[in-house]
DNA sequence: ACATGCAACATGTCTGACATCTGAACTCCG
DNA sequence: CGGAGTTCAGATGTCAGACATGTTGCATGT
């Protein structure tokens, strides 16, 4: 392929197969031309093409199949997530600005809950706080009921992406932290302690204080995150 | 490459290079081994090792200069984000989810503007707020005033992951939001009036009423979505 | 000393071949 | 007629080698 441009033909290949499947308006699962039909089309060779090709797939807008084909893939953020580069990102600032936003969209979201929750919603929040308690006074973690709580928390605004969304926060913020020292058993029964006042007031519906709290147990987590770093970053 | 496993080599190789990434703790801007080194080492093809490599390049792992080599990118969530906008709108998300997520992302990042927002900025909001305003009133859209609005808006917290995010939302809605008839000049006009009364709100740090005026632009766009939408559905 | 050019090496691209996998048509036998 | 096994076409996966193009730095000549 004679590049006039600067553009190299693996880029190419990626942009033009996304435009194909907006102009054919193609959902997951759909078919796409073969490889050979494709390098036609684009005037390029199968080599260039498949470079750009698995770049889609690992963005998770593809899928190929061995002996079949090319498809448009169901979206989901597993293949990013899966291919994230967890140990580089927590050395940077990433993990705080990730933070920050995490915090953002679920106090932003607060009032919209207190509106619609239902009681048998908030028991189960509440339930599930109550575990964390005594997990901790084990010494034991609770990821995964932390990770619980957030998803019931939201489930009743009938929103798939923001549930999505949040536990992709959820995730990707948990995995930079495991590369962290875990956290000592006292952060553990506050932070457990932090979800069950959050449950509780639920039930009072007091959203300002509600957000308050939210926000209060994003700060701890912050600031566990900042003594960490203390010692090798300059303050700010 | 005879190999055994299901695993493709091209997926081999974004594992590899990660883990030789994290092995010897490159970070960012560090030159990694030539192509040709590592198809040695990885045991592959080149051909194999480029499309792994690709893969990695897409996702903002690494960075490869022609002529020069592969290096460790700066990490930053900015590639995928660019990547995204495509995959949500193609995901058939609905655009009131959308809607919801930017709003609760927005709002609940506005009581942090108002602590750090400069006069400038509040000035270059008003002015830009001001410019939508005279478009509309010569019946013009103004779509990149009010993207450039939202991103000078959340400027001066200095978290380049929400900046993108933000950008993302306000693509993607816009992308969606293509397909629908356009807004009238009345809405046009409202719009505008929304986005002058927050740049005004900022200088008198009122953060609760800037959360409502806020709250209120979003729901001034889902209400003409729901106007659109309610021939053609049912109501909830 | 300085500019030029050249050589070495890097990534970018192409070609053609073969391996492996899948699905469907086909054949053959009960 | 029907089902099990076979074959085959076409898809992706992998490889080797060649050439194109871009970058760097050293060597050469003035």
């Amino acid at each position: 392929m004679k590049t006039f441009t600067r553009l190299p033909a693996y880029q190419l290949a990626t942009t033009e197969v996304k435009r194909y499947i907006e102009e054919h308006e193609l959902k997951g699962g759909d078919p796409l031309p073969s490889e050979a039909e494709l390098c036609q089309e684009l005037g390029m060779s199968r080599a260039s093409l498949r470079e750009g090709l698995k770049a889609l797939e690992s963005l998770g807008i593809i899928r190929t199949r061995h002996g079949e084909g090319v498809f448009v893939a169901h979206f989901s953020f597993d293949p990013i997530l899966h291919n994230l580069p967890y140990s580089i990102a927590a050395q940077g600032s990433s993990l705080r600005e990730l933070l920050e936003v995490r915090c953002a969209l679920e106090v932003g979201m607060i009032a919209q809950v207190v509106a619609c929750i239902s009681p048998a919603d908030i028991d189960e929040l509440q339930g599930l706080a109550q575990q964390m308690l005594q997990r901790s006074a084990l010494g034991e973690s609770f990821a995964e009921l932390d990770r619980a709580f957030h998803a019931t928390l939201f489930r009743c605004l009938g929103n798939t992406f923001l549930l999505s969304l949040v536990d992709l926060f959820w995730q990707v913020v948990n995995r930079l932290a495991d590369r962290l020292p875990a956290p000592d058993a006292q952060a553990q029964r506050a932070t457990a302690h932090d979800h069950l006042a959050v449950a509780v007031m639920l039930q009072a519906g007091d959203v300002q204080a509600l957000e308050r709290a939210h926000r209060h147990h994003f700060q701890e987590i912050s600031r566990r995150l900042d003594a960490m770093y203390a010692p090798t970053t300059l303050p700010h």
